[in-house]
DNA sequence: AGGATTTGTGCGTGCCGGTCACAGGGCGGG
DNA sequence: CCCGCCCTGTGACCGGCACGCACAAATCCT
């Protein structure tokens, strides 16, 4: 297989410049690799393109109307490959984002806007799904997700930090009381998930001893929004996803409850996405504009019950 | 200098075929270079062409408008050098052929016409001019000449020999009689060339010793044609090329002397040419030719004044 | 389930294409 | 007018690249 596009090359730049040393020095290789380059292509096509004299060369017939041809070919690989390199920097093409529900209200929906509107030439497929079955091979090219998977072959990087609290409204509190600490919880009505049950075990620390409690009550649903929306009808005690309650703790429809005995009961969201030795640029950007606009949420981790930062409502667009 | 267009070649036959080991089968190659190729190729342009599974493979979006931009300039490559390739083999293009005035005259213009109609895509440039300026570097592809030129920087094939010939008109035979030796030509009026000097020590054998004999007479020319004439008209003994008398000899309007004393007075006509690493078609066509058409002349050069050969008049077309 | 086929990788190696050095030949300048 | 610079071409040498080989992992088919 011989370089054919490489002979084509240095033939055309030898005649562009009108030497065979002009053309080397161009190219910052010997002359006689030039010659020895219009040579293979010669003997390849047998066919002489060039009279050359010891002084200058100069086009045969047959050497123009390759000359010609050459030309374009050249310049149509040169222009194919500028093109390519050049979209490869410019976001494009068809984004297939999946997240969980509550993260694409609370957290994607407000900034999506923006993102579309920073790189236009990207058509986004958003679509959200239960955390627990859907694989990344759902057909999408960035899962935002609690956890880091397991799966190895997978790629995660970090978009911010989230709490779960334990809340309940006001009006269920002054019928039932507040606990006092998480052995209280047995005597009240915990709300459960009925198929992640892991999440039914609430983590604890009280006395410098970690432990892990867990709850029951008459109430179990299959995702974290039903309970929410449970909870601040007073029905019972749920520990939800801080993003998902900013509104309600704010406006007072649900009260924190045990603060103290759970300060680390933090977790990650990530970008998981399938790595590959040439990252698509539209997947790059998306997890870097989730990380700039995101990644602040992180501070609001730390327990600080009296300030209110902005809420990520903040990010919805008018 | 990366070898684009092998990496183009490969990855377009992969795509087109379906798989890496299909492509390798068609090229004969293992399906390993096949993979290395298309991975060179995807790490030059920083971008992934093909999603591969162990058991296919996919284009990917960018891939898609590389493939297409791709397939057509591995097709326009291809089909430049099949082009010039036929091209090759298909004589054509401006031609030109020097010679001198006789031997276009008798030899040349007989046969061209079946030239041209032979290769109708050639031009034909026929330039006469006097044998002793003219170098082949006239700017003409082939010269016909007599004898090889000294020059070694050019190649000669031999056409066919000729002789030439002492000769008189009957007319002036029957005024001053016929000399029976060579030195008798001294009582006689040779026409004499005047430029090229040496055609006027006439060569002779007598008695097994070879001699050259200065003639001379009241009159010289620069052209064989023209003392060709003026022996016809019988103004004296002329030594000319058998192909320029032919008609004359047959016709009885001229007679050979003294033949019996030169019998080897013979002399090559040479096609004379550049020699180059890939001779233009039409050069090696033309050379073949008049090798064809006037080789046969030279069966002529053996004494045989009975017979009476076809003359090279018949080569002319009606 | 297991064989067969496919893609990808690591290693070794052969060969292509480069540099280097030199020859030959024109054109220009001293 | 001749010397010298620069041009192209060739031969020897050699280094890096690309291929083949063997193996691994994965998936489809029987």
């Amino acid at each position: 297989m011989a370089d054919k596009s490489g002979e084509m090359e240095l033939f055309v730049r030898a005649v562009a410049l009108g030497s065979f040393s002009s053309a080397a020095r161009a190219l910052t290789i010997t002359p006689s690799a030039v010659s020895k380059a219009v040579g293979r292509l010669e003997d390849r096509l047998g066919v002489q393109l060039l009279d050359r004299s010891t002084r200058s060369i100069r086009l045969t017939a047959e050497g123009q109307v390759y000359y010609l041809d050459c030309l374009r070919i050249v310049n149509e690989i040169d222009e194919l490959e500028r093109t390519l390199l050049a979209r490869r920097n410019v976001p494009h093409g068809r984004l297939r984002v999946n997240s969980s529900v509550p993260i694409a209200r609370r957290h994607l929906l407000p900034i999506l806007p923006e993102f579309l509107a920073r790189y236009p030439e990207i058509e986004l497929d958003l679509s959200t799904s239960d955390e627990v079955l859907d694989l990344i091979e759902s057909s999408a090219d960035v899962a935002v997700r609690i956890s880091p998977l397991q799966n190895s072959s997978l790629r995660a990087r970090k978009i911010f930090d989230f709490r779960r609290i334990v809340v309940a409204a006001p009006d269920y509190l002054a019928r039932h009381g507040m606990p006092a600490r998480p052995a209280d919880l047995s005597a009240h009505n915990c709300l459960a998930f009925n198929l992640k049950m892991s999440l039914n075990e609430w983590p604890f620390i009280e006395d410098g001893r970690s432990f892990t409690l867990p709850v029951q009550g008459n109430f179990r649903a299959d995702k974290g929004d039903t309970l929410h929306e449970l909870a601040v009808a007073g029905l019972g005690i749920a520990r939800l996803a801080n993003f998902m309650i900013d509104d309600d703790l704010r406006d007072g429809r649900l009260v924190p409850l045990l603060e103290d005995f759970h300060p680390n009961d933090t977790m990650g969201v990530y970008a998981v996405f399938f790595p590959q030795k040439h990252m698509p640029a539209r997947i790059r950007c998306f997890v870097d504009f989730l990380i700039e606009k995101l990644g602040r949420y992180t501070l609001r981790v730390p327990q600080e019950p009296a300030r209110r930062p902005a809420s990520p409502v903040a990010h919805r667009v008018a």
